[in-house]
DNA sequence: TGTAAATCTGCACAGTCTTGCAGATGTGGG
DNA sequence: CCCACATCTGCAAGACTGTGCAGATTTACA
């Protein structure tokens, strides 16, 4: 009767360490490959510190795993489907927003479902 | 440029009301079918005011909708598909498990995705 | 109408998270 | 060896969360 209990700890400390949106969009960036500390923080348009703190908790729960080559540190995801997963969850935000506010989301959907292209929205 | 922060903000908006243990709990409770807080207060044998508290943010949130029933309220899921998508999760939380601690947790996982039998673990 | 059951809401305290900033570390090139 | 670059770590302030408790609601029923 307690493993249940332990799991749904385990799942929410989980959540909790992808419910914050520059992580995401972090994790939404290593989707496609490894990057290091400065192009990410470029990609997102948030300072170097920040990018770092956040992929330090990443990776002290093997979120992401790091590579050292010269001065630069490239990070990629230890489990990419965990993205992939996190994209599936777009299908509830879509519906929030539609109940709600304004919404092209579906399109922002398609397009960070699909990546591909750099020059992104 | 802007709506894919926007979503990633709704996104971590989203994920932090489920991070919370409680609450995946609850969620999973209602995974069923629908039921009343004091009942959801036994099942997970937490006061029924916490029980309350969480259902209310949930429901600022339309995660779930409730109904009158003369004195009891009884809670479901706007959108099930919601507690599919936690139970998808567990795969990354094995993961975390095997790399560390003890873990059983795959017949949890199997109890808790499969769910019928009310005498759980 | 009065009482009890089931829930909800408001509040305060404690604990956690986020973030910028300053300073430490590690690496490569003169 | 010294400097610059890339990144990390530690710290403090403010914001946000979780929780119990007291009191307000709502409804049933005698």
């Amino acid at each position: 009767m307690p493993s249940r209990i332990i799991v749904s700890r385990e799942l929410a400390e989980l959540l909790k360490l992808l419910a914050h949106p520059d992580r995401l969009r972090l994790i939404e960036e290593l989707r496609l490959g490894e990057h290091d500390v400065t192009s990410i923080a470029a990609a997102l348009d948030l300072p170097a510190t920040r990018i770092s703190q956040h992929l330090a908790l990443l990776r002290a729960h093997r979120i992401v795993e790091d590579r050292r080559e010269g001065r630069n540190h490239y990070y990629r995801l230890t489990r990419p489907a965990i993205a992939a997963w996190i994209v599936e969850a777009l299908e509830f935000v879509e519906v929030r927003n539609r109940i709600g506010e304004a919404a092209h989301i579906e399109q922002v959907r398609e397009l960070w479902a699909a990546d591909a292209n750099p020059a992104s929205s």
